[in-house]
DNA sequence: CTACTTGGTACCCGAAGGGAACTTCAACGA
DNA sequence: TCGTTGAAGTTCCCTTCGGGTACCAAGTAG
């Protein structure tokens, strides 16, 4: 049981407020819903064919989320049959080059992880 | 801003692919193990109680997911009634400086995201 | 009228995740 | 000698969460 000073030297401590953020904002969907909101804003269905994947509900829960997360807006224009538009907030800007950084590293690094799992795989 | 083109030119874009890999490596857990590792390498049950909130079982399956991606290294030293100790490999900590990055940006939003929140539960 | 689109909600179900207990091997202790 | 403790898990159970499907209300096109 070593008492040595820790050497968090670099920031922050993760405590469960930040992993609760960070679940929030990084889940599988807003990742891709930040993505595509951060080009131009788009309304749900437009969402929906962007992302085809996600169902509707996972698309709501998602949108509801970041939005009460103050990451997107949700304008309501009343004027049309019904048409609502979802687009970033700067505080979802933000997030931005975060998500770009994540993408970077996962392409970079896709070629040693698989690596890695073939690996991991055959030895057990 | 650059509103250069409403395509996704900004880098590589969202697969299926990319998500399975941020989702193996950035969930839950996986952030307090890297987070920790990246300072020491540590044995299993050093890492329990850095971890206290983490079961046995979810800290198995965490470090198993990591170490078949390749970011953790699981060492027997067979010597001792027995003796597992964990350390971030090279790939492992090419994260560090992203989880850093995760780390600053909930830091310095919550704030913000927080006052996001109040604001949405009490309008709805 | 019916059909279709938009923007959701309601309900159901199976897989995932957490909790608690059990296991094995070795050492220690009285 | 038997029991206990600690390390490093594994197994079982049970709840929860996310996904799929269906449905709804409003408008409007044919």
């Amino acid at each position: 049981m070593q008492e040595t000073t820790h050497l968090e030297s670099d920031g922050p401590q993760l405590t469960a407020t930040h992993r609760e953020l960070l679940d929030q904002v990084l889940d599988k969907w807003s990742l891709h819903v930040l993505d595509e909101l951060c080009e131009q804003p788009l309304r749900f269905n437009e969402l929906r064919r962007a992302i085809p994947i996600v169902t509707q509900k996972s698309l709501t829960t998602t949108l509801r989320r970041l939005e009460r997360n103050g990451m997107v807006e949700r304008m309501i224009a009343s004027t049309r049959p019904l048409a609502v538009e979802y687009r970033i907030t700067p505080l979802g800007k933000t997030l931005q080059d975060l998500i770009d950084a994540l993408l970077s590293w996962s392409t970079v690094n896709l070629p040693d992880v698989e690596r890695a799992r073939e690996r991991f795989d055959n030895e057990v």
